[in-house]
DNA sequence: AAACCGAGTTTCAAATAATGGAACCAATCG
DNA sequence: CGATTGGTTCCATTATTTGAAACTCGGTTT
């Protein structure tokens, strides 16, 4: 549904199924899946058929429904020690939380969305949207925009091209130009806010993780709710986070880097 | 390594291409993968640049290696969600980890080798990949030998004809012969335990999780060391892991069980 | 009971994509 | 500077994928 168009190889459009079942969330019948597939029927069909015997898909017989297999988690076990900031970031991320009390995120770029990679809950857990894995928009999330704000130009244009600009809250930006302007607020300061944009109550501050080069890791950011902290308590958080963000960036940089960033 | 044969169809390919990555637990050049692909050069390349432009893998331009994607990682916590027991059995284990005081495990079977999908220690609640997304064998683990003593006759074959029977510690079973003697206990008794089988010093307490037709779900596990506590103590443990584990079948039969267990 | 239906499965010739030997390029080495 | 290693591209051959249509199998309607 945001592949948009042309996919080439035979592996692209296997993967692309594989995504269709994921973007369900739920097991799902093979009606279903043709319903909002490009595929024909018998294509589709082999697909499903090549996926489950695979691994990546299990067939519920009873229920004559298809889920995502657990080949996956297995796999994205391996992906996630050695892509992801997370190994490197983790200790950060515990003395971080700690001083500040309250919720870190560790995000990286996946496609177009923001991936959460790894969160450290305060004590005192404010329940919310996000866990290791989870995806969420970019444009209206702090960490989003902090990635985005120093993403290469060309880059840039292209992950928000694929924006939804979906109104979640009162306070969400909605289009490309607030977008951008924001955008360049923040790379001038340093840090990005997220002001109930995406969630109500719930506001952050957030910093990129970049390479010496500039360019774009990750993104860290410490979470809070209307309720036990302000914006302004925020704001003031920030130069503690650019300091972890800054040694997660060279403790990575030292051990490995892999480019994050798909087209 | 262990996929032996063929495997038809370019998407089983791919993936077997995926799993090399995997294997390798981090970043490698093209020339290591070559060297242990049955792919001829121009094949393998095409097969990692195709993976890479789905986001399934990572180049490192700096480095020249390839490394697991993150796109996995999110697709990963779909399957986690939808296809494990964790997320119905969570709870669960939170409850029966305060209870003993000890490290609980909750696994499925993947092909044929035991995937730990959910972790509770006895003290840190950590975030899902960090721990689950582990694979260990089935021989000689007690989750493995829980889920093996209930399977059906041919796929039991099936699995032990993958097992490699290697002997990790001096009490390890390493033989056919020995392992189904032992399941047959196990089924009697309906628990399995694993007496320093699997690492020195470390034992456990498992049952399997069955549906009321006898189907596996998946096993459950209580670990401790020989420091800490005994088989003696473990074994005492038994019925409560089963009630546990009964609980656990029940809800999730009431919502959904996809077939875990593959060919 | 016959006709019908919808979901799922199989067939098969045509279209397309994968294959891999060989050539090529670019560093590095001896 | 010629040789070697590691990575990339070409392209004619070959094998796989494709998808319209036909079929199967429960169940439902007429």
């Amino acid at each position: 549904m945001d592949d948009a168009y042309k996919s080439a190889g035979t592996v692209g459009k296997a993967l692309e199924v594989l995504d269709q079942v994921a973007t369900f969330g739920r097991p799902v019948r093979f009606a279903e899946l043709l319903a909002t597939s490009r595929f024909p029927k018998a294509t589709l069909y082999r697909f499903v058929q090549t996926l489950t015997s695979e691994g990546m898909l299990v067939f519920d017989q009873d229920r004559q429904t298809y889920a995502l297999g657990v080949r996956l988690v297995r796999l994205a076990h391996a992906a996630w020690e050695t892509s992801s900031l997370a190994p490197v970031a983790r200790s950060h991320l515990d003395a971080l939380s700690a001083r500040m009390g309250e919720t870190v995120h560790l995000a990286q770029l996946d496609n177009a969305s923001v991936l959460y990679v790894d969160k450290v809950n305060a004590r005192d857990p404010v329940p919310m949207f996000s866990q290791a894995g989870k995806v969420g928009p970019a444009y209206c999330t702090g960490v989003g925009k902090a990635m985005l704000a120093f993403l290469p130009p060309e880059q840039l244009s292209n992950v928000i091209r694929q924006q939804s600009f979906h109104r979640f809250t009162p306070s969400t930006v909605t289009s490309e130009f607030a977008l951008r302007t924001e955008l360049e607020e923040i790379r001038e300061q340093g840090f990005a806010m997220d002001r109930e944009e995406h969630e109500p109550g719930i506001i952050c501050v957030a910093v990129p993780i970049l390479t010496g080069q500039g360019r774009v890791l990750g993104a860290l950011s410490v979470t809070s709710s209307t309720s036990r902290s302000s914006l302004k308590v925020l704001e003031g958080c920030a130069p503690t986070i650019r300091d972890t963000a800054h040694q997660i960036s060279e403790e990575a940089v030292a051990w490995r880097f892999p480019d994050t960033v798909s087209i």
